[in-house]
DNA sequence: GTTTTCTTTTGACAATTGTCAAAAAAGGAA
DNA sequence: TTCCTTTTTTGACAATTGTCAAAAGAAAAC
């Protein structure tokens, strides 16, 4: 719990009755590898805090799986189009190493809401910081190669590289696993 | 500002003192076609609701215009990455019609989110809405044709095609003009 | 240690998309 | 209208990336 609040503090720093309350509010969650968080064609109704471990969202498209993130330690998760529409979504949360989570239902979080205005900050703040990194993922799509985006990814993650296997990066890159492959060897 | 309070009720139905104050702050803001309302290596201190008109965002890459967002009437518009670090960003925001916009910057609006805990609440529903679009827009990316993107533009917003110059549906798509070109004439 | 399974690499070829250059078309200004 | 500028289309060719199939390598199970 301990990375948990000094993540939080990163972000902004909510007082001690709003942390006292949202402490008291979550929820352990130990999941195996090979394990599924979230399942596709279910709504997913809790935002977790990876403490341990490494999972993916995927999502299947024409028989193929899609990968579109990875999560590691310090991470937020969940399945975001689902969490906030309160719908299913298409999308899965795998677990690819034993993982330690810290979760809260959207109901209590919103709960927590109405009753600390910090944590409603927080929670604004981290989305903001969240949607930065999207934006720059999209501009490394539509206008970088894909030799440039793994190198940026090198750059950027290394440890994923130790962590994941390469069908999954390359995916993640989009592109085929053989043409990452092409690119790891001529580096 | 009639369409701006209408558009802040579909997200979130804020208290009237919030839109009291909230309309109080904003400033009318006039821009001719071809001007800017921001230049790279500014920062971007504003956040604003385009009323009237059209918009584009984009930044220059290795001597090209890359475009990587439209804003149309009732969309929220800034510079996103400046607007939230403060810091100098690389966007431009070039006004491609005469539009007419309401702006806030961001010192008064983090003095109403003290004030007016509904009105952080509507910012943070904003912002997940537009971090689920911008998903929808890399998931594309990442794993669809260039001619699936344009389809799934058409489909979605067939007015960008009769307001903006193919140059920069193109670059929007992450493809060359050429290639839309050559697309378009053969669906 | 051996077998089985999963992951990564390699080859051959095809499809997609980009680049450069020029022509055609459309839109604005005088 | 006519001229000028901008936008769009077309052609030829090159570069990038994908697909399919098979081989090699690594990891896990027995």
């Amino acid at each position: 719990m301990n990375a948990l609040h000094h993540c939080i503090s990163q972000y902004y720093p909510i007082s001690l009755p709003a942390w006292e309350a949202l402490s008291k509010a979550l929820t352990r969650v130990e999941v195996p590898k090979s394990s599924f968080l979230v399942k596709e064609g279910t709504v997913c109704n809790k935002l977790y805090f990876l403490e341990q471990g490494c999972l993916r969202g995927y999502y299947n498209l024409d028989g193929k799986e899609v990968t579109y993130w990875f999560g590691f330690e310090h991470n937020f998760i969940t399945s975001f189009y689902s969490f906030i529409s309160r719908k299913p979504g298409i999308e899965n949360i795998q677990v690819l190493e034993d993982s330690t989570l810290w979760g809260i239902s959207a109901e209590v979080l919103h709960q927590l809401f109405d009753q600390h205005h910090d944590l409603e900050r927080l929670v604004r703040i981290i989305n903001e910081q969240y949607y930065i990194r999207l934006e720059e993922r999209l501009m490394a799509m539509q206008f970088k190669t894909a030799r440039e985006r793994y190198e940026q990814l090198l750059e950027s993650s290394p440890h994923i590289l130790q962590r994941i296997p390469l069908g999954q990066i390359a995916s993640y890159l989009g592109i085929s696993q053989e043409t990452l492959s092409r690119i790891r060897s001529q580096v």
